[in-house]
DNA sequence: ATATTTTTATAGCCTAAATTTATTACTATG
DNA sequence: CATAGTAATAAATTTAGGCTATAAAAATAT
């Protein structure tokens, strides 16, 4: 048995192919064909049922997938040993983004973070919270960026900065002509509201975007987008919620629209995500570090009240 | 990199000799010289220091070993799934028993077991408690039966039964005419304990060998034989206890030494212990089996209170 | 029902890698 | 300084992993 096979059938089972699974593999199909039966000889069990299609696993199959990804995770683990040892920064890394970080925080750390670590091959990916997860914890991802806490026992978080949100209040609007914003002026049903598993679930607030999902509701809104956010707000659909790194490019016209909240202000936790195994951890550390020491001079903010996102 | 040569290289890294490594690998030397090279080439990075006599671990070196150990055994679990799969019950099995328990209880079960299960090849080796903890430890002993709790928060435990105490008092001895004999009665000066890493340390007994350990002894007793016990015992050296199984097999005039404790009858729990990562269940579930089968005819004692072996 | 496409298995060949034997080089110890 | 003991190297051999080409099987289209 050899880490290779493992690797293939990991291969095969994800991709429920021969052929796609031995292109991920950079081999040809029979190769995979050849090394999976193999395996099966040796062990003396078939791991996929290949009378269904697409191809399935086994009952044992999957069983001996769960832990052959368990022990090609850990032989991963030895290069990053060694990496660690000589203090080596580099190699591939994947990071996923969730789409309402990405556009504002990527520009600020990217090309420093390439300058000062040239050697990180970078894969970025815009994701949602619930696929960052379940990436991090099948190894499909290094490390994401994601509002938490998250409360995943598997993943590990280390916080990058505090991220106030300021809203978005249009024109004919109750509260337009409001200087400052209290939490408790706000209404769930003239909001419209992030999705990116946001919940406002503390004490103060208590505005939930699953609770408001009621019947008579016009209509519901699945968009991460500020801006598609922005604009249906300008339409007079309602107000919103904006976090603060989105409001520094906003055009002058609707910047008037915008209004602090009087403190404590409400704000999102923005962390660095991992899987707790730890893999990488250097990498993890440089992303953190350049991130940390980029957002220090950006968002200046004391009294915040952190919004948690909404739990599975 | 490869699963045997993380094999290899914890073969050396156990024995600090290449030499002696292949033989327990079943290859020779040269193979084991060039496959360590090729992987210390791999990572360009030493695992091992040649330059000490005998070879040492790197720095670098012993945290590989230690994933190493990690890889090779979870790629031990790959052939335990398509075992449990199969029902099969068989192959090489290691288990220690600690010395007090040995005599009395292997040969109890042993009989039973082989004959249930013709396909395991039990290894069987008499070891301390500490020995057996170390093993379980670092996978060199797939379980063991010992006296417990132990408190190892990477070992698990399974009670097979409970083993009263049985008072050994020879003739001239102060409790000599005593009919039962109570805990209070016990006076840890005039006693020869087990080196079994039994500790009366309960509310009820307060008796531990540790404590006894004042420099004004005559002697130490290291030795965890029960015969030795009762014949220093008869030697006048002081009264002792045996673990009920032992009073069995005792000859008839020493017979007349025995002293049953009041109840509850101060007794030992005897466990199989096994690694939490409970490779080889089927084989330590069927152990468990035979010998709580057969103990459940030999011990019938209601009211017993249980003494831990002495925590490290 | 038959042809076509998609997908996996098989066969034969080649290359690379693992292992062996034989030998050399090094190191500690008497 | 000689002699074990031990690791490294060289050359030969065996094994096994991978490729191309092709066949077989199954799904889909005609």
């Amino acid at each position: 048995m050899t880490i290779t096979q493992l690797y293939y059938v990991l291969a095969v089972a994800e991709n429920q192919n021969f052929t796609k699974a031995a292109e991920k593999c950079f081999v040809t199909q029979p190769t995979l064909s050849m090394q999976i039966q193999k395996l099966e000889d040796q062990l003396d069990i078939q791991i996929f049922d290949r009378s269904k299609k697409p191809i399935e696993l086994t009952d044992v199959g999957r069983k001996i997938v769960n832990q052959a990804r368990n022990i090609v995770n850990e032989s991963y683990r030895i290069q990053d040993i060694v990496d660690q040892q000589k203090g080596f920064i580099g190699g591939e890394f994947k990071l996923g983004i969730i789409p309402t970080v990405m556009p504002t925080l990527l520009p600020m750390f990217l090309k420093t973070f390439i300058k000062k670590h040239p050697k990180v091959k970078l894969k970025i990916e815009e994701l949602s919270t619930e696929e960052i997860i379940a990436r991090i914890k099948d190894g499909h991802l290094d490390a994401a960026i994601a509002a938490t806490p998250l409360e995943e026992d598997v993943i590990k978080e280390r916080v990058l900065y505090f991220e106030p949100f300021v809203s978005y209040i249009p024109n004919g609007h109750r509260l337009h002509t409001n200087n400052k914003i209290d939490v408790n002026d706000l209404d769930i049903n003239d909001m419209l509201l992030l999705e990116d598993g946001h919940c406002f679930r503390d004490g103060v607030i208590n505005l939930c975007k699953v609770f408001k999902n009621n019947p008579d509701d016009k209509f519901q809104l699945e968009s991460g987008s500020i801006e598609t956010l922005v604009k249906l707000s300008n339409e007079g659909l309602g107000m919103t919620l904006l976090p603060y790194l989105h409001t520094l490019d906003i055009n002058d016209k609707e910047k008037e629209n915008l209004h602090f909240f009087n403190e404590p202000t409400p704000a999102r936790e923005v962390s660095i995500i991992y899987h707790k195994s730890e893999l990488k951890m250097q990498i993890i550390e440089a992303l953190q570090d350049v991130i940390s020491g980029i957002i220090r001079g950006a968002i200046a903010f004391q009294n915040v009240k952190i919004i948690s996102p909404l739990p599975k």
